[in-house]
DNA sequence: TATTGTTATACTCTATAACTATA
DNA sequence: TATAGTTATAGAGTATAACAATA
């Protein structure tokens, strides 16, 4: 799943090689992105295949995947976290979380509880086996990404953290 | 498509309203997430879905999406530009590619063009339709994501725009 | 032989709505 | 009536491999 393409952006530069060419013809592989290089969406979306890329890169011949590894750590650290609120927490779907969670019990990380005092919710908890599978890659997970692996020093890291948190945590003005 | 859903992270503060659960009771909807708050790969997950969802609320009527978009405003910058080029350039691999060209092509935006140096190959230009939805939609792909939407302040926008580039346009250490 | 793009298949994630069982 | 979760279905994105045409 990785994918080592050499990938170059802007600089103008034209060849001459083909004046007459039925178009002005750049520089193959020199690609303008015009407008999209002050789009933060457009380049969260770039980072983050790349950061997908590394994960699966780092996780090769394991079963690991991020977001069920999320969800193992997220309850590993919440014991009893209704599945909703983990659903919220991530912003995954419920259908979506009520298909993960049972690939998790089936693989025998999980277990479910539904709890007397409001039968209609299910909480959740690691089994012995989860939480040795979360301690097992714990400190490849956090390597992943670490400063000096993806090309910044550890004060951008930071700064590129915070950011991305406040980012993420701030209310939508459109959403009332 | 949108989800307003409230969510709130962190504040390890518990409550006793059941003090003989049978988990440490948190806070409904606190969740603790320990140390994804480290993990640009988590963080740029969960801005990128929030970003996905602002988009499709602004555009929310219309049949713009972001892939779509995205790749008529490249080819509109690159006028020529050759389908493989573009697949590398946006990291979408070539089978989606395809597809994503055909639909443009069916839609009336993009035309193919193969030319006769090397005819394995297809070079892609605007329509007049297709220029005139990229003209159309311009601003509103902009205002997506300006600072004060998002809630940073320009500085801290340009920031972040500085950083995502530089891990994006990085080469990857693993990658030969 | 290698490269460009296509087709086909499959799996993940997402979106939506209809459903159940509780509340 | 509202909520928590489930099921079912469909679509979009992605990965992979096999293939055609061309280089």
């Amino acid at each position: 799943m990785p994918s080592c393409r050499k990938r170059q952006a802007r600089s103008p530069t034209r060849t001459g090689e083909a004046m007459n060419a039925p178009f002005p013809l750049t520089d193959e592989e020199t690609v303008e992105l015009g407008a999209l290089n002050e789009s933060v969406g457009f380049m969260l979306r770039m980072t983050q295949t790349r950061a997908y890329d590394q994960f699966f890169r780092d996780f090769a011949g394991t079963d690991v995947r991020p977001g069920e590894y999320t969800v193992l750590q997220v309850v590993g650290m919440n014991p009893g976290l209704k599945q909703g609120s983990l659903a919220r927490t991530l912003n995954i779907k419920p259908a979506h979380m009520t298909k993960l969670v049972q690939r998790l019990v089936r693989a025998g990380y999980l277990k479910r509880t539904v709890p007397p005092e409001d039968r209609r919710s299910v909480r959740l908890a690691l089994t012995q086996a989860g939480q040795a599978h979360v301690d097992r890659h714990h400190a490849r997970f956090l390597s992943v990404h670490r400063a000096e692996r993806i090309g910044l020093t550890d004060a951008e890291n930071a700064t590129l953290l915070a950011l991305l948190k406040k980012l993420s945590f701030n209310e939508d003005p459109e959403c009332p």
